[in-house]
DNA sequence: AACCTCTGCTTGATTGGTCAAGCAAATATC
DNA sequence: GATATTTGCTTGACCAATCAAGCAGAGGTT
């Protein structure tokens, strides 16, 4: 990408403009909201529900710490911190991974399991209110959809 | 707000599960993309670059720091520091707001708006690239009024 | 088997934000 | 018009994230 912005694009219509900035509020406005929700619910803030949720989902409740930062959408440090937060309040144990001695397991312990239930309707709550209820009549699938492409894909240079 | 989650809402459905997971991910990846390709680009973080566009978008490039950080999404404190920053940079200057001596505002500069073109088309293409190509074929007025709702609507109890 | 080099994770330093406390000007109340 | 309250912004303390450096185990090459 030696220089992406030689020609000037398309300014943005109305419609584009009001779409960027409803989206930028969003991003700004929902996470804080639901965090905020959960936490004065359950005690249980929402990077940290994520990574229980995600460790829930998975056989033996166990991953690599690796797959986990990339499930929870955060750097290896971060997730490390995070784990470690979990560990004093005894909701996961690290284990030794066995088929590789440098790697390690977050491993959902019952405490977490347990936590995780309690949580869940409260985080389904606050999602369905903060969020899908604003959606109604809309194509999810098609959306989500796009919302994926717009996360994975590589820009066309 | 007592106990909002006394009865366990539906559950997600597969639609709503995957529009809920690949909105998480925008939010992480999108952000950072763009800011990236700015920095890469230009050397003007997001953040300082939002602050910049409201400032010249209003008469007399001139806001009152509360105004200007509710439209940058930040807190007052947060705003505080981002005009420092600016100001540092010579980009934009403070004066003392004459209809109330406390309040400060917050003026966009020559270079500051000097700085902004530049940068503006570095921003447009961003946003293109890695988001609005996406959403070909999609509703935008009537998807940017779902994030609006959503952005801005205090949750039903 | 001794030696790189690579990989998985942690740790230290920094950053960009938040909240709570502080200060100075404005406004209301008596 | 003095005192109390509120408002607008800044400052200090903190926090959760990042990046870069470090360390220990794995794996190849000779």
């Amino acid at each position: 990408m030696a220089n992406p912005s030689t020609a000037t694009p398309q300014p943005l219509s109305p419609d584009e403009e009001s779409l960027v900035r409803a989206l930028g509020q969003v991003m700004h406005v929902l996470p804080r909201a639901i965090d905020a929700d959960m936490v004065g619910d359950r005690q249980l803030p929402l990077t940290e529900y994520t990574a229980l949720m995600n460790l829930s989902e998975t056989p033996g409740r166990r991953l690599r710490m690796n797959e986990l930062a990339g499930l929870c959408h955060l750097s290896l440090s971060g997730m490390t911190r995070t784990i470690i937060r979990l560990e004093t309040q005894g909701l996961v144990r690290r284990e030794r991974c066995e088929e590789d001695a440098r790697g390690w397991n977050a491993v959902l312990t019952d405490a977490g399991f347990a936590r995780l239930e309690e949580s869940w309707p409260s985080h389904l709550a606050a999602v369905r209110r903060r969020f899908l209820q604003h959606f109604e009549g809309v194509d999810l699938a098609r959306l989500a959809r796009a919302f994926q492409r717009a996360g994975t894909a590589e820009p066309t240079d």
